[in-house]
DNA sequence: TTAAACATATGTTATGCAGCACAAAATTAC
DNA sequence: GTAATTTTGTGCTGCATAACATATGTTTAA
């Protein structure tokens, strides 16, 4: 029967990816879980590939196995703003979906990655049917709109060097570091920094460059080590 | 018994606040009416008056039943920055609660306000069992953090006049307007409307003088008339 | 291998807006 | 009813940062 060869075909990839899934998928019973199995689609993604775009009709919630991927908008004359960035295993791209809209973001990769797609009809119908799936959700959407809330108020208040400070440990936070405790574990062009940080591209390189030559940070192209956390934080704070 | 009288003493306050809280309700069964209807208060707060504070521990979800109120974040130098602003019957003071913090903000009263508290315990208790009540509030947060990242793009990227200008039509679409059809149905201090628009209180005064100058509005102390919407929009899209 | 496209870097100019200062008007307090 | 305080209004100055120009290094493509 062509379920059970489909099944078979893809249970090995599957079975990896529940795994992966489960600070939600944990929530589910047996066939709540067999549902999210069958309907679930797996995708590998280039760099700076578009997984969708302002205006789509959002379909699908997406989940990062691995990789990164950032969600934005597009500003006025060609300026993107990046509001959230995703590390594995978090979700994204439904929240238009649940306030019952197009999306008004687009969302990109930053790196080779490998998501899974799960139609969001089908979530929503587990939402109502398992309360504590939609705890889950509503959890994960306080911590999103708390980080919304204060993101608006750095980018708005501080001056060029408090952002780029601020961004700076933010990717720290939330990208963590490598081997050697200093080295970001996030390869960012200039560009994507800028629209992280609120700035021209000009201003990101600038400033980035003053931070080296205070001996915050070390740059060596796209890798930066951040030496002086305390002051990063310090210039962070008073803007 | 004594909780018998003190549900009469309640019961009409109480019945009429359960009324107007419909579209939260009416997702209850009758045993958890109850519950929310034995813990629920009501409190009147005068103008300006402080709900809660930054750092406070998050106990009770607010449901303004009248009256107007904003949701501010303190900004570098004493600016603030109004996140958010609620209308009746609309809910906050809980996504710090759901997201398992203390209150990144602070919230008051923009007029005279009749404000109901329900513990945030009961609340959470009823939503890990009652699936309709938690998509309430996954449908509630959709939209919150919607804005909220609509409003990041317009506060960092538009200049003076686009922020301004998208500051009042948002105040037309969420408060609306009098008998007359133009009146802003909310009379915000000079202050108040900067700190909704991230300028200086001086620049709120000075561009809405010019937008009385160009006839796009009416202004009479308080009192916002907006007479050409279309021109508004215009500047408030193209920055 | 060369060219083309892109990313990074840095200096210069232009300007939008914050930060004053000060005055007038309106509201509140006494 | 007068003083005190807050709110509103306007002009001026300086600075932060966007916009532009140009150069160099680096990857991609033909």
């Amino acid at each position: 029967m062509f379920k059970g060869i489909k099944m078979a075909k893809k249970d090995k990839c599957t079975t990896e990816c529940m795994a992966k899934m489960n600070e939600l998928v944990s929530t589910l019973n047996e066939k709540q879980k067999d549902i999210i199995s069958q309907e679930i689609t797996l995708h590998q993604y280039k760099k700076n590939e578009v997984i969708y775009r302002y205006g789509d009709t959002p379909k699908y919630i997406y989940c990062l196995l691995s990789g990164k991927i950032k969600v934005y908008k597009e500003g006025v004359g060609g300026r993107n703003q990046i509001i959230r960035v995703a590390k594995p295993v978090e979700y994204f791209g439904y929240r238009a979906y649940f306030a019952n809209g197009k999306f008004i973001t687009a969302a990109a990769t930053l790196e080779p990655s490998c998501i899974a797609k799960i139609p969001l009809d089908t979530i929503k119908d587990l939402i109502l049917e398992n309360a504590e799936l939609g705890w889950f959700f509503i959890r994960t959407l306080c911590q999103e709109l708390g980080r919304s809330d204060q993101r608006t108020v750095n980018l708005t208040q501080k001056h060029i060097r408090g952002r780029l400070a601020e961004s700076l440990l933010f990717l720290k936070e939330r990208y963590g570091v490598e081997a050697d405790g200093y080295t970001l574990s996030i390869y960012l062009s200039r560009e994507d920094l800028a629209n992280l940080s609120n700035m021209t591209t000009s201003n990101a390189i600038r400033t980035l460059s003053l931070f080296a030559a205070d001996k915050l940070v070390l740059v060596d192209g796209r890798k930066i080590k951040i030496i002086d956390e305390e002051r990063l934080r310090q210039i962070s704070r008073l803007g």
